[in-house]
DNA sequence: TGCCAGGGCGCCG
DNA sequence: CGGCGCCATGGC
Protein backbone atom coordinates (compact mmCIF):
# COMPACT_ATOMS: atom_id res chain seq x y z
CA UNK A 1 0.00 0.00 0.00
CA UNK A 2 1.16 3.34 -0.84
CA UNK A 3 2.15 5.76 1.78
CA UNK A 4 3.28 9.67 1.98
CA UNK A 5 6.98 10.39 1.57
CA UNK A 6 6.54 14.18 1.84
CA UNK A 7 4.42 17.17 1.12
CA UNK A 8 5.86 20.30 0.19
CA UNK A 9 4.53 23.41 -1.95
CA UNK A 10 5.35 24.04 -5.19
CA UNK A 11 4.58 27.54 -7.18
CA UNK A 12 1.67 27.97 -4.59
CA UNK A 13 0.62 24.28 -5.60
CA UNK A 14 0.57 21.23 -2.70
CA UNK A 15 2.47 18.75 -4.11
CA UNK A 16 2.55 15.05 -2.30
CA UNK A 17 4.91 12.27 -3.00
CA UNK A 18 3.91 8.72 -2.41
CA UNK A 19 6.37 5.82 -2.31
CA UNK A 20 5.24 2.13 -2.24
CA UNK A 21 3.33 2.15 -5.76
CA UNK A 22 5.29 -0.69 -7.20
CA UNK A 23 5.22 -1.15 -10.66
CA UNK A 24 2.60 1.92 -11.35
CA UNK A 25 3.41 3.47 -14.52
CA UNK A 26 2.10 6.86 -15.13
CA UNK A 27 2.94 7.17 -18.42
CA UNK A 28 1.14 3.81 -19.32
CA UNK A 29 -1.45 4.05 -17.22
CA UNK A 30 -2.49 7.51 -19.05
CA UNK A 31 -1.73 6.18 -22.60
CA UNK A 32 -3.64 3.23 -22.61
CA UNK A 33 -6.69 4.66 -24.10
CA UNK A 34 -9.01 4.44 -20.95
CA UNK A 35 -9.05 7.82 -20.56
CA UNK A 36 -8.99 10.94 -22.68
CA UNK A 37 -8.86 13.78 -20.34
CA UNK A 38 -5.06 13.42 -19.69
CA UNK A 39 -2.29 14.92 -21.50
CA UNK A 40 1.70 14.91 -21.67
CA UNK A 41 2.96 17.96 -19.75
CA UNK A 42 5.75 19.62 -21.72
CA UNK A 43 9.29 19.39 -20.43
CA UNK A 44 9.63 23.04 -19.94
CA UNK A 45 6.85 23.27 -17.75
CA UNK A 46 7.65 19.86 -15.93
CA UNK A 47 10.60 21.86 -15.06
CA UNK A 48 9.43 24.40 -13.42
CA UNK A 49 8.41 22.32 -10.99
CA UNK A 50 11.37 20.05 -10.95
CA UNK A 51 14.56 22.08 -12.27
CA UNK A 52 16.72 19.63 -10.97
CA UNK A 53 14.99 16.39 -12.66
CA UNK A 54 15.17 16.42 -16.25
CA UNK A 55 14.04 12.63 -16.52
CA UNK A 56 10.43 13.31 -14.94
CA UNK A 57 7.70 12.19 -16.67
CA UNK A 58 4.19 13.63 -16.33
CA UNK A 59 0.68 14.23 -16.78
CA UNK A 60 -2.11 16.84 -16.28
CA UNK A 61 -6.25 16.45 -16.74
CA UNK A 62 -9.19 17.01 -14.81
CA UNK A 63 -10.68 14.20 -12.49
CA UNK A 64 -13.32 13.71 -9.80
CA UNK A 65 -13.86 17.38 -10.63
CA UNK A 66 -10.23 18.32 -9.67
CA UNK A 67 -7.34 19.47 -11.60
CA UNK A 68 -4.27 17.17 -10.91
CA UNK A 69 -0.66 16.35 -12.20
CA UNK A 70 0.73 12.83 -12.05
CA UNK A 71 4.62 12.89 -12.17
CA UNK A 72 6.96 9.95 -12.03
CA UNK A 73 11.25 9.65 -11.68
CA UNK A 74 11.84 6.27 -13.89
CA UNK A 75 14.97 6.25 -11.37
CA UNK A 76 12.31 5.70 -8.72
CA UNK A 77 10.55 2.74 -9.35
CA UNK A 78 7.25 3.12 -6.84
CA UNK A 79 7.41 6.24 -5.83
CA UNK A 80 4.67 9.04 -7.79
CA UNK A 81 4.18 12.34 -7.16
CA UNK A 82 1.33 14.52 -7.60
CA UNK A 83 0.69 17.90 -7.64
CA UNK A 84 -2.02 19.48 -6.08
CA UNK A 85 -3.19 17.37 -4.20
CA UNK A 86 -2.46 16.93 -0.62
CA UNK A 87 -1.53 13.97 1.61
CA UNK A 88 -4.92 13.55 2.30
CA UNK A 89 -6.73 13.69 -1.20
CA UNK A 90 -3.71 11.15 -1.99
CA UNK A 91 -4.95 8.59 0.23
CA UNK A 92 -8.54 9.06 0.36
CA UNK A 93 -9.13 10.05 -3.62
CA UNK A 94 -6.23 9.31 -6.12
CA UNK A 95 -4.76 6.19 -4.64
CA UNK A 96 -8.03 4.38 -5.12
CA UNK A 97 -8.35 6.64 -8.36
CA UNK A 98 -5.41 5.00 -9.72
CA UNK A 99 -6.29 1.50 -8.00
CA UNK A 100 -3.05 1.60 -6.18
CA UNK A 101 -4.73 -0.16 -3.83
CA UNK A 102 -4.59 -3.20 -5.48
CA UNK A 103 -1.80 -5.91 -5.92
CA UNK A 104 -0.98 -5.97 -9.18
CA UNK A 105 2.04 -8.28 -9.16
CA UNK A 106 -0.43 -11.22 -7.89
CA UNK A 107 -3.11 -10.18 -10.63
CA UNK A 108 -0.26 -10.44 -13.62
CA UNK A 109 0.85 -14.22 -12.32
CA UNK A 110 -2.65 -15.34 -12.57
CA UNK A 111 -2.89 -13.61 -15.93
CA UNK A 112 0.07 -15.52 -17.27
CA UNK A 113 -0.85 -18.95 -16.60
CA UNK A 114 -4.83 -19.07 -17.07
CA UNK A 115 -4.49 -19.40 -20.14
CA UNK A 116 -4.43 -24.03 -20.87
CA UNK A 117 -1.87 -23.83 -23.64
CA UNK A 118 1.76 -23.08 -23.74
CA UNK A 119 2.01 -20.98 -26.45
CA UNK A 120 -1.40 -19.21 -24.73
CA UNK A 121 0.80 -18.29 -21.90
CA UNK A 122 4.02 -17.58 -23.85
CA UNK A 123 1.76 -14.99 -25.10
CA UNK A 124 -0.04 -13.13 -22.13
CA UNK A 125 3.70 -13.44 -20.51
CA UNK A 126 4.60 -10.79 -23.28
CA UNK A 127 1.95 -8.77 -23.28
CA UNK A 128 1.91 -8.34 -19.24
CA UNK A 129 5.81 -7.63 -19.42
CA UNK A 130 5.25 -5.07 -22.47
CA UNK A 131 1.91 -3.34 -20.50
CA UNK A 132 3.70 -3.54 -17.01
CA UNK A 133 2.38 -1.02 -14.52
CA UNK A 134 -0.66 -0.29 -16.33
CA UNK A 135 -3.40 0.73 -13.59
CA UNK A 136 -7.15 0.41 -14.34
CA UNK A 137 -8.57 3.57 -13.20
CA UNK A 138 -11.89 3.80 -11.16
CA UNK A 139 -13.13 6.80 -13.13
CA UNK A 140 -16.63 8.47 -12.73
CA UNK A 141 -19.46 5.86 -14.21
CA UNK A 142 -21.28 8.82 -16.64
CA UNK A 143 -18.23 10.08 -17.52
CA UNK A 144 -16.92 6.63 -19.07
CA UNK A 145 -20.50 6.20 -20.62
CA UNK A 146 -20.12 9.57 -22.77
CA UNK A 147 -16.85 9.41 -23.31
CA UNK A 148 -17.09 6.00 -25.29
CA UNK A 149 -20.04 6.87 -26.84
CA UNK A 150 -17.51 9.39 -28.54
CA UNK A 151 -14.79 7.07 -28.32
CA UNK A 152 -17.12 4.65 -31.55
CA UNK A 153 -16.02 4.76 -34.88
CA UNK A 154 -13.56 7.43 -34.08
CA UNK A 155 -9.71 7.66 -33.14
CA UNK A 156 -7.95 8.74 -29.75
CA UNK A 157 -6.46 12.14 -30.38
CA UNK A 158 -10.33 13.45 -32.03
CA UNK A 159 -12.19 11.77 -29.03
CA UNK A 160 -9.63 14.00 -26.35
CA UNK A 161 -10.16 16.96 -28.47
CA UNK A 162 -14.02 16.37 -28.64
CA UNK A 163 -14.22 15.59 -24.86
CA UNK A 164 -12.22 18.87 -24.40
CA UNK A 165 -14.60 20.75 -25.94
CA UNK A 166 -17.61 19.07 -24.36
CA UNK A 167 -15.97 20.01 -20.54
CA UNK A 168 -15.00 23.69 -21.83
CA UNK A 169 -18.50 24.61 -22.56
CA UNK A 170 -20.23 22.42 -20.22
CA UNK A 171 -18.24 21.45 -17.47
CA UNK A 172 -18.02 23.85 -13.96
CA UNK A 173 -14.35 25.59 -14.21
CA UNK A 174 -12.34 23.68 -11.29
CA UNK A 175 -10.80 26.10 -8.68
CA UNK A 176 -7.49 25.71 -10.83
CA UNK A 177 -8.84 28.90 -13.82
CA UNK A 178 -9.22 27.25 -17.11
CA UNK A 179 -9.47 23.83 -16.08
CA UNK A 180 -13.09 22.19 -16.22
CA UNK A 181 -14.86 19.17 -14.63
CA UNK A 182 -16.61 17.07 -17.12
CA UNK A 183 -20.18 17.96 -17.62
CA UNK A 184 -23.03 16.42 -15.76
CA UNK A 185 -25.91 14.31 -17.42
CA UNK A 186 -28.73 17.17 -16.24
CA UNK A 187 -26.35 20.10 -18.00
CA UNK A 188 -25.81 17.95 -21.39
CA UNK A 189 -29.91 17.25 -20.99
CA UNK A 190 -30.56 21.06 -21.08
CA UNK A 191 -28.51 21.89 -24.11
CA UNK A 192 -30.28 19.48 -26.52
CA UNK A 193 -29.01 18.27 -29.48
CA UNK A 194 -28.52 22.02 -30.73
CA UNK A 195 -26.43 22.82 -28.04
CA UNK A 196 -23.78 20.01 -28.96
CA UNK A 197 -23.54 21.04 -32.79
CA UNK A 198 -20.09 23.04 -32.46
CA UNK A 199 -18.86 19.98 -30.69
CA UNK A 200 -18.69 18.23 -33.83
CA UNK A 201 -19.63 14.84 -32.52
CA UNK A 202 -21.28 14.28 -35.60
CA UNK A 203 -23.87 11.52 -35.35
CA UNK A 204 -22.68 10.36 -32.12
CA UNK A 205 -24.53 13.78 -30.88
CA UNK A 206 -27.97 11.43 -30.75
CA UNK A 207 -26.71 9.18 -28.11
CA UNK A 208 -25.25 11.83 -26.02
CA UNK A 209 -28.64 13.45 -25.98
CA UNK A 210 -30.13 10.35 -25.39
CA UNK A 211 -27.80 8.69 -22.44
CA UNK A 212 -28.25 12.21 -20.56
CA UNK A 213 -32.10 11.67 -20.27
CA UNK A 214 -32.30 8.58 -19.06
CA UNK A 215 -29.59 8.99 -16.71
CA UNK A 216 -30.61 12.15 -15.65
CA UNK A 217 -34.45 11.23 -15.36
CA UNK A 218 -33.52 7.90 -13.38
CA UNK A 219 -34.71 5.79 -16.10
CA UNK A 220 -31.33 4.14 -15.50
CA UNK A 221 -29.66 3.95 -12.27
CA UNK A 222 -26.44 4.06 -12.36
CA UNK A 223 -25.94 2.95 -8.55
CA UNK A 224 -28.22 0.18 -9.81
CA UNK A 225 -26.06 -0.97 -12.75
CA UNK A 226 -22.70 -0.74 -10.39
CA UNK A 227 -24.35 -2.88 -7.54
CA UNK A 228 -25.28 -5.56 -10.10
CA UNK A 229 -24.12 -9.06 -9.45
CA UNK A 230 -24.54 -10.34 -12.80
CA UNK A 231 -22.22 -8.55 -15.44
CA UNK A 232 -24.41 -9.42 -18.50
CA UNK A 233 -27.57 -7.91 -16.80
CA UNK A 234 -25.15 -4.78 -15.85
CA UNK A 235 -24.60 -4.77 -19.29
CA UNK A 236 -28.23 -5.33 -20.46
CA UNK A 237 -29.13 -2.23 -18.10
CA UNK A 238 -26.43 0.38 -20.31
CA UNK A 239 -27.09 -0.77 -23.85
CA UNK A 240 -31.09 0.64 -23.02
CA UNK A 241 -28.63 3.78 -24.24
CA UNK A 242 -28.77 4.64 -28.00
CA UNK A 243 -25.65 3.94 -29.10
CA UNK A 244 -23.86 1.79 -26.75
CA UNK A 245 -23.48 -1.36 -27.57
CA UNK A 246 -21.35 -4.51 -26.09
CA UNK A 247 -18.17 -2.85 -26.81
CA UNK A 248 -18.69 0.86 -25.54
CA UNK A 249 -20.87 -0.73 -22.74
CA UNK A 250 -17.98 -3.08 -21.58
CA UNK A 251 -15.52 -0.04 -21.91
CA UNK A 252 -18.04 1.99 -19.51
CA UNK A 253 -18.21 -0.82 -16.62
CA UNK A 254 -14.53 -1.60 -16.91
CA UNK A 255 -13.30 1.51 -16.22
CA UNK A 256 -16.35 3.53 -14.88
CA UNK A 257 -18.15 0.78 -12.85
CA UNK A 258 -15.07 -1.75 -11.29
CA UNK A 259 -16.39 -4.34 -13.15
CA UNK A 260 -12.86 -5.98 -14.07
CA UNK A 261 -14.05 -9.24 -15.82
CA UNK A 262 -15.33 -6.56 -19.13
CA UNK A 263 -13.89 -7.54 -21.90
CA UNK A 264 -13.84 -5.13 -24.48
CA UNK A 265 -13.03 -6.13 -28.11
CA UNK A 266 -12.70 -3.28 -30.39
CA UNK A 267 -10.57 -3.23 -33.79
CA UNK A 268 -7.29 -3.21 -32.22
CA UNK A 269 -8.48 -6.33 -29.96
CA UNK A 270 -9.52 -7.98 -33.14
CA UNK A 271 -5.82 -7.85 -34.52
CA UNK A 272 -4.29 -8.60 -31.22
CA UNK A 273 -6.39 -11.77 -30.69
CA UNK A 274 -6.31 -13.03 -34.30
CA UNK A 275 -2.45 -12.25 -34.54
CA UNK A 276 -2.16 -14.06 -31.18
CA UNK A 277 -4.91 -16.60 -30.85
CA UNK A 278 -6.12 -18.18 -34.25
CA UNK A 279 -6.99 -20.98 -32.92
CA UNK A 280 -10.04 -19.05 -30.34
CA UNK A 281 -9.57 -17.97 -27.06
CA UNK A 282 -11.48 -18.50 -23.69
CA UNK A 283 -11.51 -15.25 -22.07
CA UNK A 284 -13.47 -16.48 -19.04
CA UNK A 285 -10.70 -18.24 -17.66
CA UNK A 286 -9.49 -14.53 -16.93
CA UNK A 287 -12.60 -14.64 -14.21
CA UNK A 288 -12.65 -11.26 -12.72
CA UNK A 289 -9.47 -10.13 -14.14
CA UNK A 290 -10.45 -10.31 -17.63
CA UNK A 291 -10.54 -6.71 -18.26
CA UNK A 292 -6.96 -6.57 -16.79
CA UNK A 293 -6.01 -9.47 -19.56
CA UNK A 294 -7.67 -7.09 -22.28
CA UNK A 295 -5.47 -3.73 -21.33
CA UNK A 296 -2.49 -5.52 -21.27
CA UNK A 297 -3.40 -6.95 -24.94
CA UNK A 298 -4.79 -3.68 -26.23
CA UNK A 299 -1.49 -2.40 -25.12
CA UNK A 300 0.77 -4.94 -26.32
CA UNK A 301 -0.83 -4.84 -29.67
CA UNK A 302 -0.35 -0.97 -29.86
CA UNK A 303 3.27 -1.32 -29.51
CA UNK A 304 3.69 -4.08 -31.75
CA UNK A 305 1.79 -1.51 -34.70
CA UNK A 306 4.04 0.72 -33.97
CA UNK A 307 1.99 3.45 -32.39
CA UNK A 308 4.49 4.64 -29.49
CA UNK A 309 6.86 4.84 -31.86
CA UNK A 310 6.27 8.80 -32.50
CA UNK A 311 5.53 11.36 -29.39
CA UNK A 312 2.46 10.72 -27.49
CA UNK A 313 -0.46 13.39 -28.47
C1' DT B 1 -8.66 11.05 -53.06
C1' DG B 2 -9.84 7.53 -50.31
C1' DC B 3 -9.20 5.18 -46.04
C1' DC B 4 -9.50 4.73 -41.27
C1' DA B 5 -10.65 5.56 -36.36
C1' DG B 6 -11.32 1.82 -28.77
C1' DG B 7 -19.03 0.80 -33.04
C1' DG B 8 -23.86 0.63 -33.30
C1' DC B 9 -28.13 0.61 -35.87
C1' DG B 10 -31.27 -0.91 -39.32
C1' DC B 11 -32.07 -3.99 -42.68
C1' DC B 12 -31.57 -8.01 -45.15
C1' DG B 13 -31.02 -13.18 -46.04
C1' DC C 1 -28.23 -14.76 -35.81
C1' DG C 2 -24.57 -12.96 -39.20
C1' DG C 3 -23.23 -9.88 -42.72
C1' DC C 4 -23.27 -5.24 -44.60
C1' DG C 5 -23.98 -0.27 -45.63
C1' DC C 6 -24.45 3.70 -43.39
C1' DC C 7 -23.54 7.28 -40.09
C1' DA C 8 -20.21 12.78 -39.24
C1' DT C 9 -15.77 14.28 -38.89
C1' DG C 10 -10.93 15.15 -39.48
C1' DG C 11 -6.11 13.47 -40.06
C1' DC C 12 -3.12 11.13 -42.99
Amino acid sequence: MPFIINSTEINGLPVTTMGGCGSFSVQKTFDCGQTFRFYPIPQEKIQTFFPNSPSIYAVSGVALEKYVMFAENPLSQGEITIINASPEECLSLWVPYLSLDIDYDTIDRFIECALPTEENRAVMKNAVACGKGIRVLRQDPWETIISFIISQNNNIPRIKKIISALCIKFGKETPYPGTYAFPTAETLCQSGIDGLADIRTGFRAKYIIDAAEKISSGEIDLAAVRGCASFDDALAMLTKIRGVGPKVGSCALLFGFGKTEAFPIDVWMKKSLARHFPDGIDVTRFGKYAGIAQQYLFYYERYLGGEFTSAAQ
